[in-house]
DNA sequence: TCGCGAAGTTTAGTATAACTAAACAAAATG
DNA sequence: CATTTTGTTTAGTTATACTAAACTTCGCGA
């Protein structure tokens, strides 16, 4: 029965050491740490006095609810590599295409270029973080550097490439969800 | 943390012996009767072993959710006198303000009467217990006795007095709730 | 970068309680 | 009433709930 980490992340919210929380419950911070690990756990007793002390009622501790994650970092990345066409995706937000908008880190290579998308509805926007690319919408090419940004409806071709020697990333948001 | 009788409820209405759900949960009879009676407390592992086997999540065991009271005995009954008046209404079901019937019990002493209750929306239903009653609808007077009963709208004028020396007892139910 | 204090982990316990097997008692049934 | 079923009690065993204190890691400011 894997608990520690629920007790670890409500004690976190509530913004005290394990020090502290062991205090209020008038147990030992050796033993708070034993708990967050799964090495041992509570009597059902013991379990309701530390989410007194965390505000928590033990119904909602064993509710299965998955909370929604906001925050996302390099562990969530999903890559799909693309090397003969000299470029990547990253992913950086997994199941965003369960909501209105899919960010994407696109890296391109020296010559990289992804491959043109047919028109489709919605909306892109993309700011390049590195390097500098070629964006063409249509018949019209734009060149656009680091620091700068576009935004464009989808319904011509569009595509980007790299029009340096260097690397070139850049982050890119299509609403709705395409990438 | 007083979890006993939560378990022996779920345990009968699951129709289990004791010794029937110690051996689906690899326990003994004996343990399952000092749990259900609090002399011992299980640890959260065999908590969750034995409401597997009940059919039920941690989650909703601790759920705080009051059963709803089905039946209401004496000590539910709230009272009101009116002794000038010569009547007692004794509320049988508290709360049912909240749902579609309110009865209550009217206990009409020698020449009590409840006072005209105005014209309003809705029926009433009453039945006669002991003694007897005139019941009077707009301009109509009834004579009730012991186990004979009565069923109107309530769009007229409507009042009840005793019309006997003995105390008089009436089940009266109105809907929507009005007393 | 380093030193120090804060925060967390580990270790080696103690004592008690989680759980047992079996005898006993109460309740139900034919 | 006798027997079976169901629940309770008793006297344990052993594992674990929880400890105190030493040790390690982390975070932060100079």
């Amino acid at each position: 029965m894997q608990i520690g980490n629920k007790i670890k992340r409500l004690r976190l919210e509530y913004g005290l050491t394990q020090e502290e929380l062991a205090d209020r419950c008038e147990l030992t911070k050796g033993y708070i740490s034993q708990l967050e690990r799964d090495l041992t756990s509570p009597s059902i007793a013991t379990l309701k006095d530390i989410l007194d002390c965390l505000g928590c009622s033990i119904h909602e501790f064993f509710s299965e609810k998955k909370p929604e994650q906001i925050v996302f970092k390099a562990q969530d990345v999903f890559v799909k590599d693309a090397e003969e066409k000299g470029y990547r995706i990253k992913w950086i937000v997994p199941n965003a295409q369960k909501m209105e908008m899919e960010p994407i880190i696109l890296e391109l290579m020296e010559n990289g270029e992804v491959e043109e998308d047919d028109p489709h509805q919605g909306e892109e926007f993309g700011y390049v973080l590195s390097g500098s690319i070629i964006l063409t919408v249509g018949k019209e090419r734009h060149k656009v550097k680091k620091g700068e940004c576009f935004h464009y409806k989808t319904n011509l071709p569009h595509s980007i490439k790299n029009s340096g020697k260097k690397k070139a990333q850049v982050l890119w948001i299509s609403t709705p969800p395409t990438f």
